[in-house]
DNA sequence: ATCCCGAGGG
DNA sequence: CCCTCTGGAT
């Protein structure tokens, strides 16, 4: 991997920032969901899955699982073959019904509010938890997941490869009531242009903010 | 082959 | 730090 990029400022994070909110209007996030429970339930499928076809098991799983009680209860086979096309299901089954039982044990049957009570959870690791922070309860989140880590690197707005990290360095960066929606608008952004492979870089409107303008080598 | 809005364990 | 877990899309 080439070196990383020389890190630029809080100005230039913001103008950027600015810039995306006028190409993706409507980021948000992108997993269906109506309640703060759904929200959790559709995050922890999200792992290394693409939101669409967290969407797809969603319906019927909620459905059949509208409260952490009832998918306490379920066979645990019966889970499994729910989410099975989201990949990983074996473990997020066993982590789903894990969370579920926390939640109905420890939390009176609803989703937590705090990083430090949702990490708790089988299944929630801060990535997850900035998620139900950021987007079920209006909390500042700052979500670093893949997409994010990557344009961060790539912006020069952090030289971390550790998720921690790249986050502490992010929230250093950015303004408190900016971190959930800079986290959508990195992610629309890394969907749509900025792609691990063969970035999109002859499209991008960022090209003259972006360290790597003129990188031959843009992988 | 490589990636997808990761987390947990060694 | 590394590895494993998993199916589907490209």
């Amino acid at each position: 991997m080439s070196k990383p990029p020389v890190l630029r400022s809080t100005r230039h994070a913001r103008q950027t920032l600015r810039q995306l909110s006028e190409l993706y209007p409507e980021a948000e996030c992108a997993l269906h969901h109506t309640s703060p429970w759904e929200l959790l339930v559709a995050t922890i499928l999200s792992a290394q899955c693409t939101d669409v076809r967290v969407n797809l098991v969603t319906p019927a799983l909620f459905a059949r699982c509208p409260t952490p009680e009832v998918m306490s209860r379920i066979p645990l086979e019966e889970l499994e073959q729910l989410i099975k096309t989201t990949g990983f299901f074996r473990n997020k089954a066993k982590n789903l019904q894990l969370c579920a039982s926390a939640l109905v044990e420890h939390h009176g049957g609803e989703v937590p509010g705090s990083m430090e009570e949702l990490v708790e959870l089988a299944g929630v690791g801060r990535k997850t938890a900035n998620v139900i922070l950021g987007n079920a309860f209006q909390l500042p989140g700052m979500v670093v997941d893949t997409h994010v880590k990557r344009l961060a690197y790539r912006l020069g707005w952090s030289a971390e490869r550790e998720p921690e990290k790249v986050e502490v360095d992010l929230c250093r960066l950015l303004a408190k009531r900016d971190w959930t929606q800079a986290s959508h608008l990195l992610i629309a952004h890394g969907r749509a242009i900025c792609r691990a492979q063969r970035p999109w870089c002859s499209s991008c409107s960022l090209q003259s903010r972006c360290p790597r303008n003129g990188v031959k080598n843009s992988k």
